[in-house]
DNA sequence: ATCTCTGCAAACCGTTTGCAAGGGA
DNA sequence: TCCCTTGCAAACGGTTTGCAGAGAT
């Protein structure tokens, strides 16, 4: 869970950015604790166990909300489902193993370059908040023969 | 449709891979013109136009096959659905609006950085196919200023 | 008082599954 | 022959929809 004054800041986020402050939306909030990933269906599980009225629906359209407030981060795994965590000042990005799923974490340092790249070509400003890419790790490589194999000849 | 000769070297691709070449197969990646994209869901509609006996289950199956093989790279766009392209040895990659759904173009020397760093770091072998970023575009920036905007969609 | 936000419940729809028959190599 | 691939059809499951009423400001 989110602690008191991180949730007491992120909430005046929301009001500043003149949107209204209501229960489910400070509830949704305060499920996530700084740099874990819950999906909308992790996020609907956590608040029913608190406050089982609040309606799914509630949930998603606030997740995609406060995506687009710039509050939450929403990223592509690779499974169908969506997964978002809280956007603090500290950027980060992971490698995601097609064998075994490991996560590796990649530092925003690496993905700089391309935001900035974005903006000087196009004038683009690109969110990338919480980038996955997807591969194979050392230790894949070896077990998966097919595409890392056509790839080195 | 993808010209003769480019099918045929595809196809030996697959051959090469030691994979089966179906009439299915073959189809399949027939349907995809040079630098087109298409989703899962058109695929198989072209598909069934030719050959309305090809199932549905074939065209999943095999795209994702393709894909994992490197004949194919395969790009979350934002919309809920799967979208493959033709691999050659031209990458690409894109800057989406979230604003009015606009796609720049962007080379893959910006990204080339990014596959580097990850092997380099963890022997990570990072298929950056064909990215997608989302972000907003120039005009859409003076459109909607994002985080302080209270309008709804 | 205004107008955003929420609850409701069904529907959506792209995708996946298990298994037996088919057909490349 | 071997066993990889396909067809089949139902089901899956995360997400979305439209609308009326509740509630934040």
């Amino acid at each position: 869970m989110l602690d008191a004054d991180a949730l007491a800041a992120t909430v005046g986020r929301l009001r500043a950015a003149g949107q209204r402050v209501t229960p489910q939306r400070v509830l949704i909030l305060g499920m996530f604790a700084a740099g874990e990933h819950l999906t909308a269906h992790e996020v609907y599980a956590r608040v029913a166990q608190v406050s089982p009225a609040v309606n799914r629906s509630t949930v998603y359209r606030t997740l995609e909300r406060l995506r687009d407030l710039g509050l939450l981060s929403e990223t592509d795994l690779g499974d169908a489902e969506r997964h978002f965590e809280l956007l603090g000042d500290d950027r980060h990005h992971h490698l995601v193993c097609r064998g075994c799923g490991a996560m590796l974490l990649l530092g925003d340092e690496f993905v700089r370059p391309l935001r900035e790249a974005a903006r000087a070509r196009y004038g683009f400003v690109a969110r990338i908040d919480h980038l996955a890419l997807f591969g194979l790790c050392s230790r894949c490589q070896d077990t998966m023969p097919a595409p890392a194999d056509e790839d080195d000849h």
